[in-house]
DNA sequence: GCAAGGTC
């Protein structure tokens, strides 16, 4: 009697092993996959580890050419599934040739149910061995027995259901990428691709929304009144009760009552103590949101940490959802490893307790321990091991949270105080640490005390200051990585292991980028969002995903056929697409702008800045005709401005056309230029947006005199054209300094190569015509 | 070349 085992990894193939033979197995290797073999009861057991899905879906070949075939075909053909991990495939067929038995032994969700069918549809080709199912839902020795004793018939259903998701996933993200990318191509040369899927595009969509409610923010005045008292000597600031305050008279009037009191009355006083609990154990989510907060590494990167701390020994397991420990987890021999380093008194501590505690969280996945420390280590042991970046940092704070997770709470001493002015209520808090507890190993998260003097009821404070400070209200901040992580997680978007690679996705297509620690969209990301909002606003939302997680639930729940779900996803898919394919002309227009304008905001030399007609790009543009600004957005925005025909053009990126806010262009060295404006001395904005080198006022007229500068000379010209001038020294930098004081010009400084820096007034008429040696 | 889900 043989049986065949195949567990979802390798890692639960060996501990599966472990447990069922009670330490006695061989560990063989098929073409180089590890197979553990032993003997129980008689019986020839053989356990192999797959390597998550084996297989995958795609379309046929004949459909992968983008250009010759429309993607609303995609729409109605099916992909067909292959094997991905051939070795895999082969190591499946050799064992299952001699089993008489074969057991599915993945993880206890959708997708594991799924990939134990991949291997079950390889090996049934070679094989009429029956086919059970061990259901666990950890890797715990009683668990195991428990599951290998009672085996159950695979799960139809909730394997089809992860069928379902994989097809529509597809069928949704191919037919909707290729139509928007040709679409953008048609318009803009690029070979970008605009990607769409259900759960990138909703991860940018709470980008988007962020960045909506940033840019729609209309800041508020708002007045603050605050209080300076002190008592024995000591000081300390109270808040009006009325906090923001936006009606100005109001906050006047409050103030004007109170400013001159000299007397408050602490009305009210309570004390009481607070704590704060340890965190909740580290799955997934949580640690890669710690480690973007605190640490400032991404959440790709820090799973890739991770992944390599638990592949060389040091934690545990990096993807779980689980954020509680089982009942029967073994702490202390974890912890021993920690007894004597750095939290060696914290550890004791927990360590000589009747019973350790340990504050767990509510989420089970049925799947793996939450992340912990398998191995007490030193820095230069873990940073040996594993090569690289930040590795010890992770490692650090999965033994600090781990340790945290076990001690007491931090205790406050929180104090309010009431203190009445006249009848106007200040408000004042006062927080010391009596107990650290487990803050003393997580320096992550700092309270730092707040002291407040010891006054009793109902005596007096002298008020030091009335303050009445005027302030405005801020726009919400941009979303930090570890908060996007927050709303993936709330809305069902991605998985605790795909999280990090939807955020990587929308970064690597340009759709947003971070900065620091908080996330910024791009061009081409918000434009994208905008248009979709307007066209297929369920894309946008989280509601996408939940709709194709309702469809594939009920196959899961039985409640409806795979192939009607995948019908009605199709449907949903085709409704979406028809919105898109309608709206096609408006999203292309707006995406082709942002996809040219990065090349063009590159292009520093044609370069100008926004249009004010459409928000796009302008540029320099150079034809056989002639030259002239033109917009990005053409042909759908005409917006042009023309230019002088010769003359070199330099575009002045430190000086802004206040009139419509483009750039000042510098024709030659003739003639000042503003886009749009005329040459740039007859505009009427001419003085704001690129002020003369005024000199001083004209003695002919009510005009200015100014340095004009041409390609041959300079001289002195007046702004009003009255035709009258002066004659400027040839050689050397002119700049204008301060007022002469002798006259109503200006002193102007020359420096000439090697030569000394002069000041004077070149005022003709001024009465001390002397240069001044300076 | 397109998605999202596993895992290494």
């Amino acid at each position: 009697m043989s049986i065949v085992v195949f567990t979802e990894k390798n890692k639960a193939a060996a501990q599966i092993a472990g447990i069922l033979s009670g330490g006695g197995f061989n560990r063989a290797s098929i073409d180089g996959i590890p197979v553990y073999d032993f003997k129980k009861n008689g019986k020839e057991w053989r356990i192999m580890g797959l390597s998550g899905h084996i297989m995958g879906y795609d379309f046929p070949p004949e459909y992968n050419n983008w250009k010759e075939c429309d993607p609303a075909v995609l729409l109605d053909i099916d992909p067909v599934k292959n094997v991905l991990k051939k070795p895999y495939a082969i190591a499946i067929s050799k064992l299952a040739g001699h089993a008489d038995e074969l057991i599915l032994a993945c993880d206890f969700d959708r997708e594991g149910e799924n990939i134990g069918f991949e291997a079950r549809s390889i090996a049934q080709k070679v094989s009429k061995a029956p086919v059970k199912r061990a259901r666990f839902s950890s890797l715990s020795a009683g668990e195991i027995n428990q599951a290998f004793e009672n085996l159950l018939e695979p799960d139809e259903n909730l394997a089809m259901s992860a069928e379902a998701r994989q097809i529509l996933d597809l069928r949704m993200g191919a037919a909707f990428t290729r139509f928007l990318t040709l679409a953008v191509r048609e318009r803009a040369h690029t070979k970008g691709v605009i990607s769409i899927g259900p759960c990138q595009t909703p991860t940018c969509g709470f980008v988007y929304e962020r960045e909506r409610l940033i840019r729609d923010f209309e800041s508020k005045d708002f007045w603050k009144i605050e209080g300076l008292f002190s008592y024995s000597g000591k000081d300390f600031m109270g808040t009006h009760r009325g906090g923001h305050i936006y009606d100005k008279a109001k906050a006047d009037g409050i103030f004007r009552r109170i400013k001159d009191c000299k007397k408050g009355i602490v009305a009210k006083k309570s004390e009481k103590e607070s704590a704060i609990n340890p965190p909740y154990p580290l799955n997934t989510t949580e640690f890669l949101k710690r480690a973007s907060k605190f640490l400032g590494i991404s959440p790709d990167t820090a799973l890739e940490v991770a992944e390599q701390l638990y592949l060389a020994g040091f934690t545990s397991y990096p993807r779980t959802e689980t954020n509680k420990y089982a009942d029967d987890f073994d702490f202390k021999a974890s912890l021993i490893g920690f007894s004597s380093g750095e939290f060696r008194e914290q550890v004791l501590a927990i360590l000589s307790q009747p019973e350790i505690r340990c504050r767990n969280g509510t989420r089970d996945g049925h799947d793996h321990p939450p992340i912990y420390p398998i191995k007490a280590a030193n820095r230069q042991e873990v940073e040996k091991n594993v090569r690289m970046p930040d590795v010890w940092k992770v490692y650090d704070l999965i033994v600090r949270h781990f340790i945290a997770n076990l001690m007491p709470p931090a205790v406050f001493d929180k104090t309010r105080l009431e203190v009445h002015v006249r009848d106007e209520i200040f408000d004042t808090t006062g927080s010391i640490m009596k107990d650290a507890g487990w803050l003393a190993v997580y320096p992550f998260e700092t309270k730092n005390d707040k002291f407040l003097p010891n006054v009793e009821l109902n005596k007096e404070v002298d008020v030091k200051k009335i303050s009445n400070t005027k302030s405005r209200t801020t726009p919400p901040k941009r979303l930090t990585e570890a908060e996007l992580l927050t709303l993936m997680d709330k809305n069902g978007i991605g998985t605790k292991a795909t999280a990090p690679s939807h955020i990587e996705t929308n970064k690597k297509r340009g759709y947003f980028e971070t900065k620091g620690k908080s996330i910024a969209i791009l061009d081409t990301g918000f434009t994208l969002m905008e248009s979709l909002d307007s066209t297929v606003p369920i894309l946008v939302k989280p509601d996408i995903r939940a709709r194709i997680e309702a469809l594939i639930q009920d196959v899961e729940d039985g409640q409806k056929t795979f192939e009607n779900s995948l019908e009605e996803g199709s449907h949903l898919i085709k409704e979406m697409y028809s919105q898109l394919s309608s709206g096609k002309e408006q999203i292309v227009m707006k995406m082709a702008g942002t996809i040219t304008d990065e090349n063009i905001s590159s292009d520093k030399k044609n370069f100008i800045g926004e249009c004010p007609e459409c928000g796009r790009m302008l540029r320099i543009i150079n034809t056989d005709k002639g030259r002239f600004v033109g917009c990005s957005g053409y042909p759908t925005c005409k917006k042009t401005y023309s230019l002088p025909k010769t003359g070199a053009l330099t575009v002045m990126r430190s000086k802004e056309c206040k009139k419509e806010g483009v750039a000042i262009v510098k024709v030659g060295n003739k003639y000042h230029w503003s886009v749009g404006m005329g040459p740039c001395f007859t505009c009427d904005s001419e003085k704001v947006c690129f002020p003369p080198d005024v000199v001083g006022p004209c003695p002919k007229c009510d005009g200015s005199m100014f340095i004009l500068t041409t390609k041959d000379t300079r001289f002195l010209a007046c702004t009003n054209r009255c035709g009258y001038t002066q004659s400027l020294p040839k050689e050397g930098r002119l700049t204008i300094q301060k007022k002469c004081g002798q006259c109503d010009w200006k002193q102007i400084r020359l420096k000439a190569k090697d030569k000394d820096a002069t000041e004077m007034c070149i005022n003709l008429r001024c009465a001390s015509r002397r240069p001044n040696r300076s």
